[in-house]
DNA sequence: ACGAACTTATAACATTTGTTCAAACTTTGG
DNA sequence: CCAAAGTTTGAACAAATGTTATAAGTTCGT
């Protein structure tokens, strides 16, 4: 059946043009996106774009789609890991991931379709978050009072993007000092070398 | 001569027209700012605009400069009040400021006269702050070393930018959790009643 | 009241955008 | 090898954009 080929190459060529996208909209910003923009990036023309992707919403809403999925295995991955702490703030510092998602977030400001899509499934991330501090929280006995584990992925998430996004603009200004101290921060529940340390 | 009067009502129409350019940003998102959007919301022709802004980038920073201005009278005001850190607070809780800049910076991607503008004004204003808050750690008895000021302001910053831009989508999981916590952070240093609590 | 400087609007421009249409090319089942 | 399905492209569309040229209106010193 003809079915066969065509859905397995079909979703080789719509994974490269989402890739063309992501790189275009890193590099120029999502204002920057546009059927040929994204069509010169995978090397092809404009409208194929919108033979895989009909409207730029189902594209923005696809790449939207495979990063949450692409973060949700991440934080599942990080959970598992030794330092689980250490590895999301890793993950986190990552500037592609974060960079796209400021752009997303911009986007959505004048694409409903968009917005709908980046709401449903943030929340629906959020709440994955939201329930792997709690039970990370639980484990290294922080008192959930003072920094609940809500604060905790907001407080990860937003901290982690300011630092990109200077970064990215070549703004250092207090990086250093304030990564040290998050550095300390975390070794305090998750020690580099085998020493404990639970002091509360 | 005719530069005084003129001087004066022009700098009346300059911030109409800015004003109205963040009202659109606000709404629409900065890909919805254009001359004529600008020129409609500011009820006004869109070649005018390019009278007092010969090109978009010249408005844009003008926006970014006044905005800066702003934050830093804020800043001063806040510290200068009998409880900075909860001022602070609730000014980065505004939502105007905190979407403004959003935009600003998304925008900043692919405009590279509104990037360099942006960087050398947001260097300048991180100084500020990080001075202000080493001071109001110093008169705290924070320790510096678990939580410098670098950290502080990129914390209060990046939490607040998360809070606000996900209020505005209408997502607020986990956001009364967050915000009590750090209501209940910021009266350890600032007690709400007269009792003061210096232990560090 | 006159003329010069300053403001504003109308009309138009070249360019870029998202998207569509029809035609060409490619694969592949029979 | 042929026809049909799937894929890709070239050409074109209306709409929107930043910007300019130009002309009309307004203000104000004299």
């Amino acid at each position: 059946m003809a079915r066969a080929r065509s859905g397995a190459r079909a979703e080789a060529k719509r994974s490269l043009i989402l890739d063309a996208a992501a790189r275009v909209m890193l590099e120029h910003g999502y204002a920057g996106v546009t059927s040929r923009s994204i069509g010169a990036e995978a090397g092809v023309q404009a409208p194929l774009v919108h033979y895989y992707f009909p409207t730029l919403d189902d594209l923005f809403v696809a790449l939207l789609q495979r990063g949450v999925e692409h973060s949700k295995r991440q934080f599942a991955a990080a959970l598992a890991s030794p330092r689980p702490l250490r590895t999301l703030w890793q993950q986190h510092l990552d500037p592609r991931g974060t960079s796209l998602t400021v752009e997303l977030v911009a986007l959505s400001n004048h694409r409903p379709a968009v917005r709908k899509a980046l709401v449903e499934m943030s929340a629906d991330f959020q709440r994955v978050q939201i329930a792997g501090f709690t039970e990370l929280w639980r484990r290294y006995g922080v008192d959930t009072e003072l920094f609940p584990p809500e604060l905790a992925v907001i407080a990860l998430g937003g901290v982690a993007r300011v630092i990109v996004r200077e970064q990215a603009m070549g703004m250092t200004v207090g990086h250093d000092a304030a990564l040290a101290a998050i550095s300390r921060l975390i070794a305090r529940l998750e020690p580099e070398d085998d020493q404990e340390d639970e002091g509360g």
